[in-house]
DNA sequence: ATCTTTCTGGAACGGTAGGTCCATAATTAT
DNA sequence: ATAATTATGGACCTACCGTTCCAGAAAGAT
């Protein structure tokens, strides 16, 4: 066998992953997905077979590399803190100067809901598995099992709730005022229960 | 003067504002406009400018009937409970039997982030006139300052992801038992401030 | 050097997008 | 009736969409 340099796939997803993470689904163009990934149209429709075909790897990949970061942190502080970690690396300082794309799960959800059900419905199945990776934390961190079921239900509405605001710009300190302000809510709402017995 | 029969213009903006609401702005033709506000190009053109034009009266349309929902309970009802009633009315039975649109200006501030500033600012505005009632209702409810501020902020940030599950077609019970929690976290918190000391 | 395989650039496809234009129909004022 | 005004239907425009196709360039195998 025999053939010209391979591009690098995994890049090529990355670059992609970017684009639709800031301008959703419909407003990218395959002449901006191309560009971008740096390929021509013939291998792009070799390697991916379509626009939507790309889409679904990238929110797989997106979704995993946003679990890998509450999971990595797990294995290194208490289960609390990971959760709360969490929360505040998505929305304090990124590598990136202007990283305000919310959540790129969350805006496939809002952006595609009335348009491809099966899109949305991938999207929020990811979103699913996020919460009960937040379930695992509460029950780790002394929740009972339909208390961290429903603080896991609530820290969800919550991250939501926080991209969407993200997307607007919101001002970190205002974010972090309003995320603290909820860890505070199931904190001491947690803490209450174990106190005053059972 | 004289013309042919006027059509109803504030009907069919209501049409619009239908379509826009369920799809976006972007996934929503001309051709499915024309055809819902039952008007033809000409006159569409003449009414309403274009199409971006009749999205902006669209939003505001939204915002206003958004807006009469609270200010209406909260004339007859304590200001807790007109707050509660905002956030149980906009996701329990509805009018429509499948109207799981969540908030269009939640969506238009995901949808056009990174498309139109513009239109984003537009609803990102309209969400903070929302969230200034959130923050009234709070002071009448007996909050001091800087407690309402903080817990209109808390409170827009529920509403904005309960709006985005809402777009999942989460199951009305989950949602009020997500929206029971958050309010009861605030108002435990009020109330604790209330009873010991101040 | 030749063959084989893989990727490339670019032309071309049909479809649809938002927007413009104009001849015609409809209505009121005169 | 006639004139003046205004909305209508629909053809038409340009631009771009995602996708297909193919001749040819590049590189390892023989």
């Amino acid at each position: 066998m025999s053939r010209p340099v391979e591009f690098d796939r995994d890049q090529a997803v990355q670059k992609a992953v970017h684009l639709f993470w800031q301008r959703g689904y419909q407003a990218t163009s395959l002449a901006d997905l191309l560009e971008a990934m740096g390929l021509s149209r013939s291998s792009f429709y070799a390697a991916f077979g379509d626009k939507r075909g790309l889409f679904v790897e990238c929110l797989d990949v997106f979704a995993v590399r946003n679990q890998a970061i509450l999971r990595r942190t797990r294995d290194r502080k208490p289960p609390m803190a990971a959760l709360r970690s969490y929360f505040e690396r998505n929305f304090g300082q990124t590598s990136e100067p202007d990283l305000h794309f919310g959540c790129m799960l969350v805006n496939t959800v809002i952006e595609l809901a009335a348009i491809d059900q099966g899109l949305c419905d991938l999207a929020g199945q990811h979103l699913k598995t996020v919460q009960d990776l937040f379930e695992a934390c509460l029950r780790d961190a002394g929740a009972e099992p339909d208390e961290a079921k429903q603080a896991a239900a609530f820290l969800m509405m919550v991250n939501e709730g926080a991209r969407v605001s993200d997307r607007q710009r919101i001002s970190i300190p205002d974010q972090l005022a309003r995320i603290n302000l909820a860890f505070g809510y199931v904190e001491s709402s947690m803490a209450a229960r174990t106190e005053l017995g059972r």
